[in-house]
Order: C-alpha cells, then sequence, then structure tokens
DNA sequence: CTGTTTCTGCATCGATCGATACATAAATCG
DNA sequence: CGATTTATGTATCGATCGATGCAGAAACAG
C-alpha cells in the first residue's frame, strides 16, 4: 500500500537509472539515527519530530522513504540486527562447546550492552528492551517476540547439540538452561540501562559460569550417585 | 504548587470533617486502575483518556485528585510497591540463610511475575520494567532507578551478611553474586511479559540454585584446594 | 528544449495530547 | 436559611501528535 524505497525492479539497485530527483540524504545513515533514538527512549516516546530531527530530513522524506513510523521502526529493527546481531552471537555460533558458547554469549554481552563496541551507542539490548509489544502495536510486538524467541531457540538448540555429543547430561534440563541464559543475558540488559559497567556484567557472566560448570558436575555425580543436592 | 488530597492537618483524615462536597470515586479503588494501566503499557503509552476510562472518572476529577499524569505514575509507583513488595520480598526478608533467602526470591518471583497471585495483573514487574528514566522524564526516572538499587543492595546487603555469618566464603564475589541473582529475576520479568509460565520460571529458578549450590560449594573448594574448575 | 518523474521545503491537516475554565452539584459552617 | 468549600460534567484550551498537499527543484528521457 506504500511506495516502497526504488522500486524493487531491477533487484540490483546500482543498475537502476535512478530516474526523478535524487534522495539528497544517506538512506542508511538516517536510519542509523533513526534506529539510535527509537533504541533509546523506545517507540512511543519517540515522536516524528525527534526523528526528522535526528535524522536531518523534512517529515515528507522521512515518508516517503520510510513509509510510516511503524514500518521505520520496523527498518529499524532489522537495521539493529544485521549492525549488533554478530557482535553477540557470532562467537557463540563458532564455538566447539555449549559450555564455550555460553560464555561467548555472555561476556560478548557484557561488551556490547555497556557499549564497548560502538563508541556512543544506547545502553542494553533495543529488542530485549523493547516494550513496543505492550503499548498497541501488534504487528511490532510480534516482530521484537518473534526476535526474542529466536534467541532461546538458539541456545536451546545449542544445549540439545551438547546433550546428543555427550556434553551435557541427557537428563539436563535443557529448556530451563536456555530460558536461563537468556534470563541472565536480559538481565544484563536491564541493569545496563541502569549505568551498570562492563566490569559489572562480566562478574555476572562469570557467576553464571562458575554456576554452570558446577551444575553440570553436581548433574553427572547426581546422576551417577547423589539423589540430593551436594552442600 | 498543586492541592493535595485533603489538606495534611489534621493527620488522621478520618477525623476530618471532610468540608465541601464529598469526591464520588474510590481513590484507592482508581490509583489501582491507573496502576494496572502504567503497569501494563509504560508511561508514555498510556494517555490520560486512557486513564480516566480505566479509573471511570473524568480528567478533572483525575488533576483534582492526582495534580498530573507524572504525579500520578509516582503514586502508581508507590501503591505497586505497598501492594506487591512483600509478595517478593517477604520470605527473602524472613529466610535465616542467604541461599534460601535467594530461593524464596527467585520462586516468590516466578509466580508473582506471571500473575500467580493476583488474578488478572499484568505480567513482569512493574518497576523492573519500566522504561520512564529512558523517555525524557528525569524525576520518574531516578525513582525507579532507585527502587531498583535498592533490590540489590537488599540482595548485597544479605549475601554480605552470609559471609560474615560462614554461609559464603570470605573470597565469595558479593556484588558480582547479588548483580547476579537480580539479573536473573530480572531476565524472569522479560520472559514473563512474553508469555513465559510460572513453571518456565520456576525451572529458570532451580537451574540458577543449583548454579549456587554448586558455585558455593566449587568455591569452598577453590579455597581450600582447588586452583581451578572442577570438571 | 519539453515532458516526466521523484525528492525537498513550507505550510498545514484533523486527531489527540496533557491540562483547565466554568457553571453546577453536594457537602459543611454559621 | 445563605455562605463557603470542594467535586463533578461539559466543553475546550494551546501544543503536539502522525501524516500530507502542494509548489518548486533536480534528475532523467525524448
Amino acid at each position: 500500500m506504500q511506495k516502497q524505497d526504488r522500486p524493487p525492479f531491477p533487484p540490483n539497485a546500482a543498475l537502476a537509472p535512478a530516474r526523478g530527483r535524487p534522495r539528497a540524504f544517506d538512506r542508511e545513515a538516517a536510519l542509523a539515527q533513526a534506529t539510535r533514538l527509537f533504541w533509546r527512549k523506545g517507540y512511543a516516546a519517540t515522536s516524528i519530530a525527534d526523528l526528522t530531527e535526528a535524522m536531518g530530513i523534512g517529515s515528507p522524506s522521512l515518508y516517503a522513504a520510510f513509509g510510516s513510523k511503524e514500518t521505520l521502526y520496523a527498518e529499524a529493527l532489522d537495521w539493529y540486527g544485521r549492525r549488533y546481531e554478530a557482535l553477540v552471537w557470532a562467537n557463540f555460533a563458532a564455538a566447539g562447546t555449549a559450555r564455550e558458547a555460553v560464555e561467548a554469549l555472555l561476556m560478548d554481552s557484557a561488551a556490547a550492552l555497556t557499549g564497548s563496541c560502538g563508541a556512543d551507542d544506547p545502553l542494553g539490548c533495543m529488542v530485549t528492551l523493547s516494550a513496543v509489544g505492550s503499548e498497541g502495536h501488534a504487528e511490532l510486538g510480534d516482530r521484537v517476540r518473534s526476535s526474542r524467541a529466536l534467541a532461546l531457540k538458539r541456545v536451546e538448540e545449542r544445549l540439545g547439540r551438547a546433550v546428543a555429543d555427550g556434553e551435557l547430561a541427557a537428563s539436563a534440563d535443557v529448556h530451563g538452561l536456555a530460558r536461563f541464559v537468556l534470563a541472565v543475558q536480559g538481565g544484563m540488559s536491564l541493569q545496563a540501562r541502569d549505568g551498570a559497567s562492563r566490569a559489572d556484567l562480566e562478574a555476572v557472566a562469570r557467576v553464571t559460569l562458575s554456576g554452570w560448570d558446577a551444575q553440570v558436575s553436581a548433574g553427572r555425580h547426581r546422576e551417577q550417585r547423589l539423589p540430593d543436592k551436594p552442600a
């Protein structure tokens, strides 16, 4: 129902002859600014006037290029994923063991969530902290919820593989462990937004991993001989 | 700058003769409805029209009784604390050991955050999930941040006492452990808002406590003989 | 050049935002 | 009773909300 940014054909935009007056601003840079603003203030508290000021364009240009506030937010979510997802998930995916994957996820999160990667990015994770689903925007809400569900699925899948590999006991609560890991990561986002430092969050990660190690070995002990908690 | 609800003198409101036309609505019930709405939708996404409809009053009555949207939100935070804080912190405070206190905190949170106490309350913690500080309302932001900081201080204080009692090793990272426990609780709020069940969150709590037990004993082991992780 | 297409800046749309003015109603005081 | 005080209901305030109309500018095709 809304004209897209440059028609979809030809698929290679570089070959499009670009009819009409060319755009006077960098669409990518403007989207980056919009993303940072939504990230920092949330959807409802960010006005079109805020956006046009941060993006350095007029409102007709914004609507011509991005359609509406809702579709701009959706594009901002996509851009955020493309730009930041690898910071937290690349080492997770490359790790040889579930233990190392979780360690990478939490330690990399401690850095990314406190702005230790990008220069002056907002604190915490835009997707984790987004409350757009509670603000009456069902479509955007589904989007962020499914992103968060995907993260849970990734960890569950990795832990399931660890069970298949024998790294984790077959009796391990894969779903509970996955929810636990993402609960810690989500809590790190909340604390980052309140000003926790990278070192603060790394301490959280260390405690988590110590518990992970001990629980896994305790689980094996329990599996072999102990019916109750060790201490 | 704003007339309070009934003058502060005499201090006992029941003895006040109540001059003028009496209020036609239950202030407490109206505040409860306002709290639920702010809790569910957040500050920015909740309009005065939403509030007056939910509270069943006209806007002049709202302003006469509560001052402004900001002061109403502040009162809602107070009311939320009075009404729900004990659900999560009473058993924590009464527990004989730090281990039992943390267990109580997380298990009671699993119930409260999923609406297993009140009938149809919103999901997750209003204070934990409040983003009002990022939405450009500094005063309210300080309020929720200090509430969250108080929770951290409570856990730190309890863990510090556990170290003094000998329950935890003197080498235990009290700050990191406290941040860890609250990160898990915060993550539980996020997952509750996404629809996680009480059983889901209790699984998270169990994993956390297993790790706690194992880490504490591992810490003691390390303190006594082992320089590295057990497994 | 003319015609077509697309983007930009100015002005502004109707709707809704948070917040009130005002007249009236309902209570107490004297 | 009238005088005073406070709350309510209607109607509305100026400001801002998200979103556009429109004329001119800047590129293309012919």
